[in-house]
DNA sequence: TTGGGG
């Protein structure tokens, strides 16, 4: 019996076909039975408000439909109706259902690309239905709330989350352990941080460990304002659906798992993560473009580009929402405004950037102002201010919105920072302050400490170690920058 | 059988 979806409910617990548009899908996962399991939700023209629940059951990962797009079309035969939580949906039974996959457009007639079945023929009736399908899906709007995607710059608690981003790169972190790279153009909140500063040499509050490991020419890609968040895989969800991260494409990803890890936010996906299909001209990339979007257009930026000598990178990084503040004041995202914790020497004019900025900047010895979270500090008490060799140093772990460096202040920055060669009262108590952590918890007494730090304004330059790897042994280190007593 | 948005 072919049926609409809008009647499915009408057939509980008899077996249908239907054909439908495949707007969400799991990757495939074990279940607790015996087999793998594929997940989809379904539309047509008849039901398109709330998809349909389409739960397909093979032996093996290459029994399950593998959509290349979201937005193709499956038809499934003889699959079973049941209902679940008041819900008709239909489920495919790998011995008696079969399916085929058609591409959303018709650019191979209707030839299936994949099928459960060899030699599967499509009726008449069948080819009728996969092509007003097709007509129908160009002028959809395949519309959803956005308060049910919320930006990076929304994201509070550790949760599951639905996220409209773009793909920026997959990376092979270890054998079989994925990141992906996603963002949205807005930066996250920075959260507090908890590491024992003592212990900051043996167990160092974590960079974003693929900073160093990405070639730079990947680096080079990345965009350099907005947070770029890293997205891990859960244990058992096969990668059976990677190609559907497709770099440079916007995606909706459903139940993403996001956690805290150190101060930094990361996604999980897991066997409930899905991927949504999303047009082009989706409502939500539009938003999230519009917030990144170049203000050059219009004739006022134009005119202030020109007075201002900034760069086009700069007007590119403010949303039309954040043209008021930039106006009144430093906008509260990429650039946030610094508390007057430091002074930095005769550098008013010169513009921030970010940390990605920095490390993707075109040439290996620059100098840059930012403003930054100092998160971390080593080492935390004066008697260990001199090495072996007997030089000031120290090693800050700094942190925008956008990456997370280390950076050395040597010797005379060192007493440039101090303000002169700082006891053991005078370090505590200005890195104490650079730092965010209060008088009654400060790094004499309390030894594990949750520290919020201030947004603070550093100098920095990048160097290099080995004239033979000037990109492999780049650092960076701070200088020009003073710490201010309390003008109290 | 399994899973079905959480």
């Amino acid at each position: 019996m072919d049926v609409p979806l809008r009647d499915v409910c009408k057939y509980v617990n008899e077996k249908v076909n239907v054909i439908g548009v495949v707007v969400e899908t799991t990757f495939a996962k074990k279940t607790m039975g015996t087999d793998y399991c594929c997940a989809l939700r379904i539309i047509d023209d008849t039901r398109h408000d709330f998809s349909m629940a389409a739960n397909v059951f093979g032996k093996s990962t290459e029994n399950l439909p593998l959509v290349a797009a979201l937005g193709d079309i499956i038809q499934l035969s003889f699959v079973s109706v049941t209902t679940y939580r008041g819900e008709a949906n239909v489920t495919f039974n790998k011995n008696t259902s079969t399916f085929a996959l058609y591409k959303s457009k018709d650019d191979d007639g209707l030839n299936s690309y994949q099928v459960s079945r060899p030699y599967f023929v499509p009726k008449d009736e069948d080819k009728i239905i996969i092509n007003k399908l097709r007509k129908w899906l160009i002028n959809f709007q395949f519309s959803e709330d956005s308060s049910k995607f919320p930006f990076f710059r929304e994201l509070k608690e550790e949760t599951f989350v639905n996220l409209a981003c773009k793909i920026l790169h997959h990376s092979e972190a270890a054998k079989d352990e994925w990141v992906i790279f996603v963002w949205d153009g807005t930066d996250t909140q920075s959260n507090a941080i908890c590491s024992n500063l003592e212990n900051e040499l043996k167990n160092p509050l974590p960079l974003q460990r693929d900073h160093l490991s990405l070639p730079r020419d990947i680096l080079c890609t990345f965009p350099t304002v907005g947070t770029i968040l890293r997205i891990i895989f859960h244990i058992g969800v096969e990668k059976s659906h990677f190609h559907l991260l497709t770099i440079g494409k916007w995606v909706k990803i459903n139940n993403l798992r996001l956690k805290l890890y150190a101060g930094l936010w990361h996604g999980i996906f897991t066997v409930q993560t899905k991927l949504q299909y999303i047009s082009n001209e989706d409502q939500l990339i539009a938003e999230r473009q519009r917030s990144v979007a170049s203000l050059v257009d219009s004739i006022w930026c134009i005119i202030l580009l020109k007075l201002m000598y900034v760069s086009y990178e700069f007007w590119s990084r403010l949303a039309d929402e954040r043209l008021s503040l930039i106006l009144g004041r430093m906008p509260n995202l990429s650039f946030p405004e610094p508390s007057p914790i430091t002074v930095v020497n005769h550098r008013d004019h010169v513009r921030p950037v970010t940390l990605m900025s920095v490390l993707t900047h075109s040439k290996v010895t620059a100098i840059f102002k930012c403003v930054v979270r100092v998160v971390a500090a080593m080492p935390c008490k004066a008697e260990n201010l001199r090495s072996s060799t007997g030089k000031y140093r120290m090693r800050l772990t700094l942190e925008d919105p956008t990456a997370r460096i280390h950076a050395l202040v040597i010797e005379e920055d060192v007493v440039t920072l101090f303000d002169g060669i700082p006891d053991a009262e005078k370090l505590e108590r200005k890195l104490n302050k650079l730092l965010g952590i209060s008088e009654d918890n400060s790094i004499g007494g309390v030894k594990d400490t949750t520290r919020n730090p201030p947004w603070v304004c550093v100098c920095l330059k990048s160097y290099y170690l080995s004239k033979d790897d000037i990109w492999g042994t780049r650092n960076f280190r701070v200088f020009d920058t003073k710490i201010l007593e309390d003008s109290s």
